[in-house]
DNA sequence: CGCATTAATTTGACAGCATTAAATTAATAG
DNA sequence: CTATTAATTTAATGCTGTCAAATTAATGCG
């Protein structure tokens, strides 16, 4: 006699469009721009209907942020797989990060930034997931590129993938946040930056293989 | 016959007063806990008081960020200070930086995260100040080491100061913002983003002055 | 059909926030 | 003591997230 409740796919699809929504707001106007009442207004229901959908703000916002890596891992994939060889791929996985980040600002400060930033990000199988995901992209690239005898590296591709993103990561962030100085472009910058950080890599393959370190921390 | 204004230093006491007590709350709580109301509950004054000193939190937030700029420098200046020669000057720069990131995440993420990220800083000389001094300290510190022969440089100091700091900022703020796969450490990773990228430097100046490069931007 | 039952949604309410305008207090000079 | 002006407080507005209560909607039974 009861009424039945909603379908997984049913909720599954609420769920979606009001990721939709909030992803909307977000790229149009920030994190400031994305509340519970203005998606509700957006979407056409009640101020407090998301809350059958999403526990809390911070519930959404996690569930937006895989999105987001999501989004990023397609456009990784894709520049990829349009480079003819393997460290091509290396060069257009780079220029497409941080393009990415320089077109989509407030998605990319989604990625990374949070708002309360002591507290413990909620556990999410699905943002770990998709974190996972995108960071694969960077080490299958890293590894191809070795395996292929062009970079030799004295590191293991996983951690020459964290470097390599850690890298191109400080750059976008710092471009985002306006830090470079007047006069610096990133367009010169990142090449000097890839270039760096390659050349890096191989150097300190070849001290492994053939010499002492000209540099070692201790 | 009129009341007398605050003189300038008054007016600086009070400043300064209002900027401790959101320090102190900053440092408590993260940008979450640093409200108007919060501040001049600590102070003992009313919530509306601070307007007089600052024209809006966004305005508070800039003269704060700034602070930690010069908190940053700082710290930098310290470290370098106590490193014996060149070379560790480097090193002992790199790990103050990420040590200092990573021992108070809530002034990092001041430093860098912006809640509105698509609206402009607004114009303010000393925040201006602040971060050149302390990247002033990162250059000062690379030109040293290439003035004493001890690291040769492929671009010119400012340019190597900034792919410096942003080697370093994104490893910082990928650790800070928990995006680090698990088991990688960062007091693994560190070491090796910084032998790499000097090594880096290293091999592409020896590669301009003496071979083809082996790898090139386009 | 009416009706009970349960899900989904809406509405109301609360506390907190930034911000501005009006009201109030404090200090000074005649 | 009082007029004048600075500094502060209070009031008020319109946001926000969040929860509880009220309401609407759908279902199956008699």
């Amino acid at each position: 006699m009861p009424r039945t409740p909603y379908s997984d796919e049913e909720v599954a699809t609420r769920r979606n469009a009001i990721l939709d929504a909030a992803m909307e707001l977000h790229d149009e106007g920030g994190v400031a721009a994305l509340s519970f009442r203005n998606i509700a207004a957006r979407l056409g229901f009640s101020y407090a209907t998301p809350y059958r959908y999403f526990a809390s703000k911070e519930a959404l916002l996690t569930a937006l942020r895989a999105r987001v890596f999501r989004w990023m891992e397609g456009i990784l994939m894709d520049a990829v797989e349009r480079a003819p060889d393997p460290m091509r791929k290396l060069e257009a996985l780079a220029g497409a990060y941080v393009r990415a980040g320089i077109d989509k600002p407030s998605r990319y400060a989604l990625m990374f930034f949070r708002n309360d930033e002591l507290s413990r990000e909620p556990r999410s199988l699905e943002l770990v997931a998709a974190k996972r995901d995108a960071l694969d992209v960077c080490t299958r690239v890293v590894a191809a590129a070795q395996e292929a005898g062009v970079l030799r590296l004295s590191v293991d591709p996983l951690t020459a993938a964290h470097l390599f993103w850690a890298s191109a990561h400080g750059m976008v962030s710092l471009q985002v946040a306006g830090q470079f100085v007047m006069g610096r472009s990133l367009e010169a910058l990142i090449p000097e930056m890839i270039a760096t950080f390659l050349a890096g890599l191989e150097r300190r393959a070849d001290q492994d293989a053939v010499d002492a370190p000209r540099y070692r921390m201790t």
